[in-house]
DNA sequence: ATTTGCACTTGCAAAACGCAAGCGAATTTA
DNA sequence: TAAATTCGCTTGCGTTTTGCAAGTGCAAAT
């Protein structure tokens, strides 16, 4: 598994990383629920393959967005974390909900977030940022 | 060809839509090119295959992103434009296109680009929404 | 000492991808 | 007006990726 760049567009290298159905939806979990651990993501709604799941932690390991970390209870547990490129793609994520709220029919709890974000996007933004700094080693 | 919903999340949503490697690619074309025909999107640098182009403008096509419309010049051509759906990716498209700045090496043409949107990124999608609805029929 | 939990790996069938060639209609060229 | 070219796809087919189920090895709990 390597890199390959099909062109020095930004669009095109930004999609050569994370341009599939579930390397953003890992992200996703790892911005706005605790999980963090690699059976967590396998809990999540959309049901993702658990082959599928490791190729695409290693993907996203192997191109800085993501870290593993030692799970503070357990040996045999790992933890997963959003390097500051994977923090990075925060505002991505917002933009991306924002439009499948003007498309789709959300749940209560995802409207509630989005909220906050209309109300003062740069600050949101800013906040949540700090917020995942924080337990970076 | 059919949307198979993995779940309700809005990232999940509109990963179901254009979560893979060509789309946005597609999208983007339409926004920053004057590329609007098929055989536009074949010269583009990544080299698209031409089966997988006919899917995907299917695909954007019956989920509301782009639409067909009567060449001008020849019945043999097609024109594709964005429609307001499509449109609205443009926060998203900016969003990548910053995050690849920072992550990425970039072309002159491109960095000139986001130098403007850095300027006023709100006063950037404003105008270049408004040049993209003008050739809406 | 045995069972359970966790993070993966493996095997295999099905689907998607990627390349090249082909095809029908519209347009241009000779 | 006939032949060649352009255009927007479609088709075949080999390769790659996906998705599902089962299995593996280590750690931790019982």
């Amino acid at each position: 598994m390597d890199i390959k760049m099909r062109s020095d567009c930004p669009i095109s290298c930004s999609l050569d990383i994370w341009g599939d159905k579930w390397s953003l939806l890992i992200v996703r979990d790892l911005m706005f629920s605790k999980q963090c651990t690699y059976g967590d993501f396998l809990k999540s709604g959309e049901k993702i393959a658990t082959n599928i799941l490791a190729s695409r932690l290693q993907m996203l390991e192997m191109n800085g967005v993501i870290t593993k970390q030692d799970h503070p209870e357990s040996k045999a547990k790992v933890l997963y974390k959003l390097t500051q490129k994977g923090i990075d793609l925060l505002p991505i994520m917002i933009e991306i909900n924002l439009w499948a709220d003007k498309y789709f029919t959300l749940s209560a709890e995802r409207k509630e977030m989005l909220a906050e974000v209309k109300k003062d996007k740069g600050a949101f933004i800013k906040e949540k940022t700090i917020e995942l700094q924080k337990h970076t080693n």
